[in-house]
RNA sequence: GCGCCCGUAGCUCAUCUGGAUAGAGCAUCGGCCUUCUAAGCCGAGGGUAGCAGGUUCGAGUCCUGCCGGGCGCGCCA
């Protein structure tokens, strides 16, 4: 409909300029807005404002210049000047009525676009490293990419959600040798926990009796001899990083390379099948687990490396080979190969971004924590670097969860174990609330987590308000086989026009905003859109449905009333699915 | 100190990329169930949009400077 209308005023304004009227050049966009208010019409247009300085006249008598050459369109039922100069567009009542006809055609597809046809993009998002249960702020990124991702198929592109699994790396290391610490003391060695690994973490001590119940003690050695000669450790008054470094290095050396990743990849596995399970519960689905350890073994992260050198953009110093970032606008230059040989974590990104642009996405999406800010400007510099345009490249930065329980912020450190999993947190309030809290929010903004509150299965989680709409509407139906009741659909889309009640006309506007919500919601990442908008919508039916019944004897209305609850009905039920909450029958 | 994000009703947040009288929910107060689910509806009160400037027909929205909160500034990941 905004399209028609720009159509339209595209088509007058060019009149105006065939006949000299109007001299300056026509914009390429006529911003169309819906009104706020209902005595302004339905749609508003600026453009009589915008266009008033270059084309030196009065805004108001530009727009009536406008109005007077507008083409005459069976959908348009009135058009008014009003304000300052905006163009007020009032719908004939049966332009909006269509909706209902189109809902109910279109079904689940109601709303999609093609205005990403053709276009390939991918979002990545979560990517946690596999160290660990996910947490209630891998939550948030959780909810919010996938939202997004399914709010960009709805709009037609063509969707690859990826993990990037931080397999390979220090933090998978220190897991490991975690992992084989508790193992010796299940094996009955007396031995201290390292104060750098994974000390209150209940999850170790379980992969532990894995590995010892698969190999018996096999990976058992004296703890006199696996302590031999290391450094002291924090508690000792040493280095907790030197320390767990030596303590990685003689795991590896006393288990041999297979026995070490044996223990290694017991924990990967385990952790990592966690995860898997834990985001599909949740109603969040990858196309692809992208393995770090994998992307270093093909050799793509020396293969950029040595890209980047070739290209002049890494010198060494120091016995580190450092990049210069600053190059490209980043604040200091940074390390790729530390001067103990091993690549950073950046090494390996640089890799990863410089391959997913090479796999011919047309736009990359990266959902990262807040607190990841800072290396934005580097991986950019890094794709310019190689050649490739990093405005390809978004990074949605999705702030924290502040949780709240019983009215005292929860503090949250993975390193000391105080943290809420997101599977603690499901159990909790539901997959439901929590997909719906999460997207409550636009991602920049810092959101306060109740839980007390999510999981008081009341009334103030609007998840519910929602649900009960859709859920009522189903009631209805249920009711009519049981009190003699008929449905005729067709019939109902030809008496659509008796739907002349406000609360009736309310409810049809509503649902004539959702494909634009939806194309809205999806080009902007913003899924706080779509949940706004269907409480709004939910709102509406709530209100009708107190005002008026459906179940009446006249039959002409009765079909037609039966035809708008059951086109709200499908519109509540695709939103739902695009923010991953389903939509109950009943409750 | 530098960089990024945020600051809107008592609380939690919207405001459709600069539009018309800034809107919802919760909380408070007052109404509505013999009728399709009261997890609902209707009504009332509640605002100097952190502060001060600037840009223009027009600013919560854009720019600058302060104030306050969060996060980040490693040869960690």
């Amino acid at each position: 409909m905004k399209y028609h209308l720009q159509q339209l005023l595209f088509s007058a304004l060019e009149a105006l300029r065939a006949d000299g009227t109007l001299s300056c050049d026509l914009p390429q966009q006529i911003a169309i807005e819906r009104t706020r208010d209902k005595s302004h019409g339905d749609f508003a247009c600026n453009i009589a404002m915008v266009l008033a300085k270059l084309a030196r006249a009065k805004p108001r008598e530009l727009a009536e210049k406008i109005v007077a050459a507008l083409p005459v369109s069976e959908q348009v039922s009135k058009v008014e000047i009003a304000g300052p100069g905006f163009i007020n567009f009032t719908l004939s009542p049966a332009a909006s009525l269509s909706v209902v006809g189109q809902i109910l055609e279109a079904g689940e597809a109601f709303g999609r676009s093609t205005v990403g046809a053709g276009k390939r993009v991918q979002v990545e998002f979560v990517s946690a490293n596999p160290t660990g249960p996910l947490h209630v702020g891998h939550g948030r990124g959780a909810a919010y990419g996938a939202a997004v991702a399914d709010l960009l198929a709805a709009a037609g592109y063509q969707v690859h959600r990826e993990y990037y699994v931080n397999d390979a790396g220090r933090q998978m290391d220190i897991l490991a040798t975690s992992v084989w610490v508790r193992y010796l003391e299940l094996a009955g060695e007396q031995l201290p926990f390292p104060a750098n690994g994974y000390k209150s973490d209940d999850y170790v001590w379980d992969i532990a009796a894995t590995v010892h119940r698969n190999h018996g003690d096999a990976f058992r050695h004296p703890a006199a001899t696996v302590l031999a000669e290391l450094p002291p450790d924090e508690p000792q008054g040493g280095d907790k990083e030197l320390y767990i470094d030596a303590l990685i290095a003689r795991a590896k050396h006393l288990l041999g390379e297979q026995g070490y990743r044996t223990v290694f990849d017991t924990g990967l596995d385990t952790i990592l099948a966690d995860i898997k399970q834990d985001l599909e519960e949740f109603g969040v689905c990858y196309e692809q687990w992208y393995s770090e350890r994998q992307l270093v073994a093909s050799g793509k992260v020396d293969d950029a490396i040595r890209r980047l050198q070739a290209a002049g953009h890494i010198y060494e110093q120091e016995g580190a080979l450092w990049f210069r970032t600053t190059a490209f606008g980043d604040e200091k230059d940074r390390v790729v190969v530390r001067d103990n040989g091993v690549k950073t974590y950046f090494a390996s990104d640089i890799a990863y971004h410089m391959e997913k642009l090479e796999r011919g996405f047309d736009r990359v999406i990266d959902v990262w924590g807040a607190d990841h800010h800072g290396y934005v400007p580097r991986v950019k510099a890094a794709l310019q670097a190689m050649g490739q345009d990093p405005s390809k490249l978004d990074v949605l930065l999705v702030q924290f969860a502040i949780l709240y329980r019983g009215g005292e912020r929860v503090q949250m450190s993975t390193r000391s174990g105080s943290f809420v999993t997101l599977r603690e947190l499901r159990d909790e309030v539901g997959n439901d609330a929590a997909r719906f809290f999460y997207v409550l929010r636009k991602c920049e903004q810092h959101m306060d987590f109740d839980l007390d509150l999510a999981k008081s299965q009341s009334a103030d989680n609007p998840v519910y308000y929602i649900q009960y709409a859709h859920a009522r509407i189903a009631s209805v139906m249920r009711q009519l086989a049981e009190k003699g009741f008929s449905y005729d659909q067709p019939a109902g889309l030809k008496h659509l026009s008796l739907l002349s009640e406000t609360h009736e006309q309310e409810l049809i506007q509503a649902l004539t905003r959702y494909p634009e919500v939806l194309e809205a919601a999806a080009l902007n990442h913003e899924p706080h859109q779509l949940a706004h908008y269907l409480r709004e919508l939910a709102n509406a039916f709530h209100t009708y449905y107190n005002a008026h019944q459906f179940l009446v004897d006249d039959v002409a209305l009765r079909d037609a009333r039966l035809a708008l609850i059951n086109a709200t009905r499908q519109v509540l039920a695709n939103g739902l699915a695009l923010l991953g909450v389903s939509a109950p029958e009943s409750m």
